[in-house]
DNA sequence: ATGGCAATAGAGTATTGA
């Protein structure tokens, strides 16, 4: 059973890599974050022909979180039942007697801007509504655009970053809190290749130069950890013809 | 200190992302 996560920044432009990708990697569940496309215009059809059933939420330019499976998809909630959102940001399902949540967790933009309080607001939100999912479903992933890097190792200049969005103290408390939950970073579980990071910026050569962060995970509950035999990223879809500047992150369960 | 790249909306340029 392998689980994946993967921000596609525009699952209008990016369908033909996500089937692409797909193809290679026949991964039984996928987590999407910024499909930026309304309901109506999910492509439903193409990702059924790919042997997946998906449910979606979305909306117009901004947002947007998809699961995709090769099992049947049970119980969907969008969006976190205690915090009154109108940005689509979560997705929530029961498959193979999994609790999947897909999340794309706010951005922040500037510590101490509007958004990045927003931003903490919705981290602590979740980790309340996750502490109640958790005791209702023990076997419970959270995959997705976290939009923090968890230590400085996951930053490609933390001198540079130091304090910065994404790896602010508050942020990294946040990730901490559902560390505490009973969630553990599947990436880290495994020996890994130094310089590993999921996203890199457009501009200034940032993938050639590798300058990335590692902001995109897979945290599994205790129950999953136990069947967790490994874990990686993907860095190929980048070297693509226009990309999506974050690549999938891929979990395998037995 | 700022922009640099990409996507979107929409019709020139502003906003957002990370």
């Amino acid at each position: 059973m392998k689980i994946a996560t993967w921000n596609v920044n525009s699952l209008n432009v990016r369908l033909p890599h996500l089937l692409q990708w797909l193809a290679a990697h026949p991964v039984d569940i996928l987590c999407l974050q910024e499909t930026k496309l309304i309901d109506e215009k999910f492509p439903v059809a193409q990702i059924n022909a790919a042997g997946y059933q998906v449910a979606f939420s979305g909306q117009k330019t901004y947002n947007g979180v998809a699961i995709l499976s090769r099992l049947p998809i049970e119980d969907v909630v969008k969006n976190n039942p205690r915090f009154e959102d109108a940005q689509q940001r979560i997705l929530a399902a029961t498959i193979g007697g999994m609790r999947i949540v897909c999340a794309y967790v706010p951005n922040g933009q500037a510590v101490d801007s509007e958004k990045y309080h927003y931003k903490l607001a919705w981290l602590s939100a979740l980790r309340d509504w996750l502490a109640e999912e958790m005791a209702a479903h023990p076997q419970l992933a959270l995959l997705g655009d976290y939009n923090i890097a968890p230590e400085d190792r996951d930053v490609h200049d933390p001198a540079e970053w130091a304090g910065k969005i994404h790896c602010s103290d508050p942020e990294r408390a946040a990730l901490t809190a559902l560390s505490a939950l009973g969630l553990t970073d599947a990436f880290r579980l495994f020996e890994q290749p130094e310089k590993s990071y999921s996203w890199w910026d457009y501009r200034m050569l940032g993938f050639r130069r590798n300058r990335g962060l590692r902001i995109d995970h897979i945290l599994l509950s205790a129950a999953l950890k136990a069947r967790c035999t490994g874990c990686s990223i993907d860095r190929d879809p980048r070297t693509w013809e226009q990309p999506s500047d974050h690549v999938p992150v891929i979990a395998t369960l037995n």
